[in-house]
DNA sequence: AGTTAAATATACTTTTTAGTATATTTGTAT
DNA sequence: ATACAAATATACTAAAAAGTATATTTAACT
């Protein structure tokens, strides 16, 4: 059973999410999540050694989730091509996403790039690996004769990732959804022109 | 002839610019800007009135500066396709933006999402004029015979963008900039798909 | 060149934010 | 049930940031 401590320490983590991918790790302050805690000051630095563990650690927390809920939804593709729709369907509502503010990838990636070294390794590792795992799976349909060896996995998975993550961007800046399904509507034709 | 006022606005904005797109509009502090330009409270609060009204018209600077650069750009295409490849070719250099620390437009867009409606709505407004008028310049191409009425301005005009940003933030995160090469070379052959 | 208003520097106050030391409460094992 | 340690609250200090009032300098006009 989890301890008190581990249960605090999760629920902070859980409720600093949200406020992190919206406000941003600079933007956000200590008070912003004592108040959404209704926690003291105690308690905070009780599980957190300061701002800076706490971040690190949100970071983490928020990349993992994410990481989690796409390996899961991909999962449940039967065939590869059902694996890769499942992807690109994750992303379909832009102005809803999994973690209130918008891709926390993304989010964390445009804030760390000049500032925050160690957070930024930890996005990169993401993204690498998002970038491997997509690739591979791009493979193993081709090995597999769903989809023909005119498919370049490594150009393609570059391509769907960043074409979603800014079109998130772009959608949730103009409040507008639309531009997005259309975007995958066209991904989702554009991967079926190397279906065998 | 500019004012001796006038000039020092000026140096006060080329100077912050790259400091809000690298450290973001939460993480720059007026003394960054006073270390920047060697200049002292005195001088900056006399031609701003405060932390909001520079953050705004850094924005507007930034947005701008960016923006004639690529009409620049563009307008050196002789047709049509020159035009857009201009365009593409803008971006091919990730690691080094015209502003450092990225594109300026995402870099606000992102943080603005959630915590800065007025400048959010000039991202936006940025967005939106630009993805008109590269659908207009697809269009004329279809219009003089250089594209296919199978090309779908609209929808090429956002993916394309949509990829060259993401891929911006990716490249930036990794510290590479191939994977940005090969997606424009691949943009571009996707484009030269629908010529005539 | 001298005068004056505009521009800038200096030194200060206020506010916000992070962090800490200690008191109090609460969970848990005996 | 009690005792003790772990967890949390309270009240405080420290640091960083924004903003202001006033003195000084500089530019622009006659």
């Amino acid at each position: 059973m989890l301890t008190k401590a581990e249960k605090t320490k999760q629920f902070i983590l859980e409720a600093a999410t949200p406020l992190y991918n919206e406000k941003g790790i600079s933007g956000v302050t200590i008070d912003d999540i004592l108040s959404a805690t209704k926690l003291t000051k105690g308690a905070l630095y009780g599980h957190f050694n300061g701002k800076d563990d706490l971040s690190a650690q949100v970071v983490d927390y928020s990349l993992d989730k994410l990481s989690q809920r796409i390996r899961s939804a991909v999962s449940k593709g039967k065939s590869v091509k059902a694996k890769v729709w499942a992807f690109m369907d994750f992303y379909k509502d832009p102005l809803n996403s999994l973690i209130p503010g918008g891709c926390p990838v993304f989010n964390t990636a445009v804030e760390t790039d000049d500032n925050y070294p160690s957070l930024k390794q930890k996005v990169a590792k993401v993204i690498r690996i998002g970038q491997q795992e997509l690739t591979a799976l791009l493979q193993s349909g081709i090995d597999n004769g769903e989809f023909s060896t005119e498919l370049d996995p490594a150009n393609f998975a570059f391509k769907l990732v960043a074409a979603i993550e800014g079109a998130t961007v772009m959608c949730r800046a103009m409040e507008v959804s639309k531009p997005m399904v259309v975007l995958i509507k066209g991904l989702k034709s554009e991967l079926a022109q190397y279906e065998r």
